[in-house]
DNA sequence: AAACGTAATTATGAATTCATAACTCAGTCA
DNA sequence: TGACTGAGTTATGAATTCATAATTACGTTT
């Protein structure tokens, strides 16, 4: 028989772990506020129960932290932590190239391209919400190509992380026409099939897009996390 | 006064986390057996509540798997998550190797070379034990060189996935002998701190290591994942 | 005897309860 | 005025309870 792989039943703590990291994500809950449990609880109509569970393993995704005794408080998004997270986004994102051009069929590619044009239309018109879904698209395209679960899982965590952090630096006009420009060369070498130089361009992609961040940042607090005087 | 940086007091689940990780590196619960809730909750003197919260995270870190209301399995350690595992950590290791030299202390690079003496001791000695024990040891402190957590994090939970398959695949004489010399280099790149080259080489290193459990794992099993037959 | 159906049992997910640590905020004293 | 104290309140970690899905055991039918 066997018609699905598995039926798909989520149970509460794996739909609230999803929801949650999406809050988190999204800065709905923001950076160093306490997470509050009995709010969720209520608004989300389950009990504690569950809902701790999904506290205990976003807590070990990184998105959240946990005191004992004193609950748990969203996770701040530091310099520190995007100077570590940045270079192993970028080891990954090298990975998934060099593996995603041996495996690539011809509807993936298709689907790629279709997704980078409308990018171009995003950067064109300026839309910087429809240029970021397009490029978190393709990037997510381009790992899953990679045919590596293991891969696509921590990349997907390390990015979510990231993610965060566009809060904080707003995309410079400079830095927008680059990463397209770098977009471009990524097309090229997946039409090529040329796994190695692709791989060497989304890496270096990423440490652009890290030296972006750490360059907004610089402009925002120079001093790295100390309090910013008005 | 801030005697501790924080008071080391584990919460029960995170004891758990660790004693039931534990449990599955070391295989004393096997792949595919089901997670004896009852049993553990009895020995450890717990309740059911932190030993469930502890089995989460560890699916979350692919050490169980989880089937709604048929609860939680020791995930299997299969052909292709190794496949697909060794890259990732080959990448992981390569960027540890690079950033290593830039940090390492004389203190660390002498613990390093400590160790390294007492592995080439212990495979003198055919001491399998004790040069795993060393070789662990030596990549972790290399990782840990690279002074990034989250770097240092993602490889801890994926070279724990991995060990689990030490007990599959039997080290070779000529694996055993290629190994402490791909060690030889890595100390003498780590010396000279060429951090380029200790990438490549940690990154050749663990592809070797890939291609050696991979061998031997086809000695053992040919038709990945058939019953072999006696 | 094999296959099916059904009742009893067990195991699991989730809610609830409970003990205690942490926090709040008067009241006290220097 | 401002720091300290301690009762009262709240929040948290963990145990327990509860409803139900899954499994097992058993009987029935052919």
């Amino acid at each position: 028989m066997n018609l699905m792989e598995t039926i798909k039943r989520p149970t509460l703590h794996e739909e609230l772990v999803e929801r949650l990291r999406n809050l988190v994500v999204e800065d709905a809950l923001k950076p160093g506020e306490k997470v509050p449990e009995k709010e969720l609880c209520e608004s989300f109509g389950v009990s504690r129960t569950p809902l701790r569970e999904a506290l205990k393993v976003l807590a070990s995704e990184g998105f959240v932290v946990l005191h004992a005794n004193r609950g748990a408080r969203v996770a701040e998004v530091t310099r520190e932590e995007l100077e570590n997270t940045f270079p192993v986004i970028a080891a990954l994102e090298q990975l998934a190239g060099e593996q995603a051009c041996n495996y690539l069929d011809p509807e993936e590619l298709a689907a790629i391209e279709g997704r980078h044009a409308e990018m171009l239309a995003a950067y064109a018109a300026r839309d910087r919400q429809e240029y970021f879904h397009a490029n978190q698209d393709i990037h997510q395209a381009l790992i899953r190509a990679a045919r590596n679960p293991i891969l696509e899982n921590h990349h997907k965590l390390l990015a979510a992380r990231v993610r965060r952090a566009r809060f904080m630096a707003n995309l410079s006009e400079d830095r927008w026409a680059q990463a397209i420009a770098e977009h471009e060369s990524m097309m090229e070498k997946l039409r090529q099939r040329d796994g190695k130089a692709l791989g060497r361009i989304m890496k270096r992609h990423m440490m652009n897009k890290h030296a972006a961040h750490m360059k907004a940042l610089d402009a925002v607090d120079p001093a790295s996390g100390d309090t910013p005087d008005p």
